[in-house]
DNA sequence: GCGACAG
DNA sequence: ATCTTGTCGC
């Protein structure tokens, strides 16, 4: 894998959106996974009030979910935050990180909206484009789209849609918690992310990739040489 | 014109 | 995303 020039990414609002429209019809909505060996989560968190970002990748082996691999990469922030762009902010690090991965998984699930996006590219599916690798989307909170009444058990979901088509799954993680959000980024359709999502769900909200992921972005806790689905405490 | 708005 | 203490609850 190499890095991308960073004159790729750092383009007007105007070209962004024309980029993510012509890269969006590129995407492979149809199962084409390898056996899954390993599953990567993937991160990003900000230091220094948002000047340095941080990209966090972590490697898990499948179905055991032992963590066999993480990296953590540093730069200087190169983009602000705007609704609908956050690939441009947040892929050029992920990439580095990537760079640095000994293991190549043969899944990854991302911090954000895969096709749940205004324009059916958002950072999962993005960088699952890039990376040539299926991508699942696993978001914290609604981009578009609407949906209906969620069950309160947990597996309970329910379709995530907007303009007439379905973009991901609103889905009940754990019981008396927001939902997460999931949607297909790259080579794989909805039911197959639904299904790798709910696999990999401990008793945390987050599913393990994600989880400890997120836990390495932003500096919190201590990552466990082995993880144990939720069971390990943050410091 | 007025909201909504991943991380 | 990040800035932040204590506190309610399993």
């Amino acid at each position: 894998m190499s890095i991308t020039p960073l004159h790729e990414w750092n383009l007007a609002p105007a070209e962004a959106i024309a980029l993510q429209k012509q890269l969006a019809v590129r995407l492979e909505r149809e199962d084409r996974l390898d056996p899954v060996a390993r599953i990567a989560g993937v991160d990003i968190g900000f230091e220094e009030g948002g000047d340095i970002t941080r990209a966090a990748v972590v490697v898990l082996t499948w179905p055991e979910l032992t963590l066999v691999e993480q990296v953590v990469h540093r730069e200087p922030t190169r983009m602000p935050y705007v609704p609908g762009l956050l690939s441009f902010r947040e892929i050029p690090a992920a990439l580095a990180a990537f760079d640095r991965l000994a293991v190549r998984p043969e899944l990854v699930m991302v911090d954000g909206h895969g096709i749940a996006h205004p324009r059916r590219l958002g950072v999962a599916a993005h960088l699952g484009l890039w990376l040539d690798l299926p991508t699942i989307g696993v978001a914290k909170s609604r981009l578009c789209g609407r949906y209906g009444e969620l069950g309160e058990a947990r597996g309970d979901w329910t379709p995530l849609l907007d303009r007439g088509e379905t973009i991901g799954a609103v889905l009940r993680s754990r019981v008396g918690v927001k939902p997460l959000f999931i949607s297909p980024g790259h080579r794989l359709c909805l039911d197959t992310a639904l299904g790798w999502v709910v696999a990999c769900l401990g008793r945390t909200k987050l599913p393990e990739p994600t989880r400890l992921a997120d836990r390495l972005a932003s500096r919190r806790g201590t990552m466990p040489e082995t993880s144990s689905l939720g069971l390990d405490d943050i410091q």
